[in-house]
DNA sequence: GTGGTCTAGACCACC
DNA sequence: GTGGTCTAGACCACA
């Protein structure tokens, strides 16, 4: 799995560690029960602090994304995860700014159509990709 | 225009506002050309700091949302706002990041239905408030 | 309120902070919906390192314990607190320990009875001391 | 004698070796002077590393729970054990910390007294369960 | 002045 | 070799 870093975003190094490796999921590039690199491994290879990646995969633990092991972080077993309280209202505020913006700039619902083929794309597995 | 802000919220107060004014935009509370309260006036309404107000209403006309006057601010006389290139990324990024939360937390394309409409139910005008 | 952590201590700096605060809050020496002081203040005040008391306030605040405002944290203004499953789970665990090492090395009734007195004086509200 | 060792919980499996022991003790199954099973031979039967078990039999040893013969190891055949000073303290520290968490989320009497007799029926002598 | 983020580097516990 | 703990110190966002 390929993990692409931009040190100069404003989105913080570890929120962007944390989508990242979503999207490894569920582009099944990381498995349920797969291990991830460990702490240290993965902070020095994509160049960043290795208290970076801990915080990462911590807050992964924390919504159940991950789970940790004696040794090291894996991707949890169980297939259906479900978002908190508190999770899911920030999810719907998040939403609902986004809403807000599109209609406050004139987003075009072809647009908005445009982009979210064009995100889902990037979330296909990669094997439906060698068979398109 | 009622602006109800949370100060506990993990929202920052100068965003609650700016989307707030924004809502109100949407809801045609806010008429285009329309004078804002002052910032003076805003901030002890409510009850938060001066530069907080001024920081939303800056930023809003960085959007090219409100548009500063000799004195105070107002609402843009023009109808077509877009965004711009960086700010349409972080649109795009916005989505992404819901989008993948929506995949990896299983969220029904139903409960996503009901949020939208939730949402949009309180974007409409207050006009259509009352024909209703 | 104070402070007392032993850097020798096996138990690390953050858990015995946890400790000591719940300590306060049970002595009514921090009372519900009271700030506590800065990450910064009380490290430097009890000569350790920020990290660590932001450490263990944000476990605090995990457990529900604490909340976080805009600044600063504050005792959970609700009164009625409760375990989550993991917590509950772990604190069965540590009874069970306690208990086995109880009966392994012959610790007596008394004894136990003793300690527990000995332990509820310290808990007692710093009020009733002054009445006794 | 059954143990059971857990090896994705948090708790140290050494930690959990010296408390499966030490309810063998409590239970019966072991009884004083009765030899313990080769280092070699326990760790691969539960699978676990030889050096954890080696490690939690030195530990037994150290707070006087086995004796350590030319040839392995054996429960200790003096029956009256005694906590050393800094294990007492540790002792204390935790029934300090387990008063203090019961008393923070409200667990009442009640639900004290049922974990307690639910523990003690976990230790109780095979011999009186064959009675039952 | 508050916490948030990030870095660098050290020592320790567990397996 | 893995994560855990702790320190020191820097820059930033928020109010």
């Amino acid at each position: 799995m390929y993990l692409r870093i931009q040190p100069t975003s404003e989105i913080p190094i570890y929120t962007q560690l944390i989508y990242q490796i979503k999207k490894g999921i569920i582009k099944k590039e990381l498995m349920p029960g797969e291990s991830l690199p460990s702490v240290r491994s993965l902070a020095s290879d994509i160049g960043i602090n290795l208290h970076t990646v801990n915080k990462a995969y911590k807050l992964l633990v924390e919504e159940g994304v991950l789970v940790q092991q004696k040794k090291g972080f894996m991707v949890n077993p169980s297939v259906n995860l479900m978002m908190k309280e508190d999770q899911f209202k920030a999810f719907r505020e998040k939403l609902e700014e986004l809403i807000i913006d599109a209609r406050i700039f004139n987003v075009s619902d072809e647009v908005l159509m445009d982009l979210k083929t064009e995100i889902m794309k990037i979330l296909k597995e990669s094997d439906e990709d060698d068979v398109v």
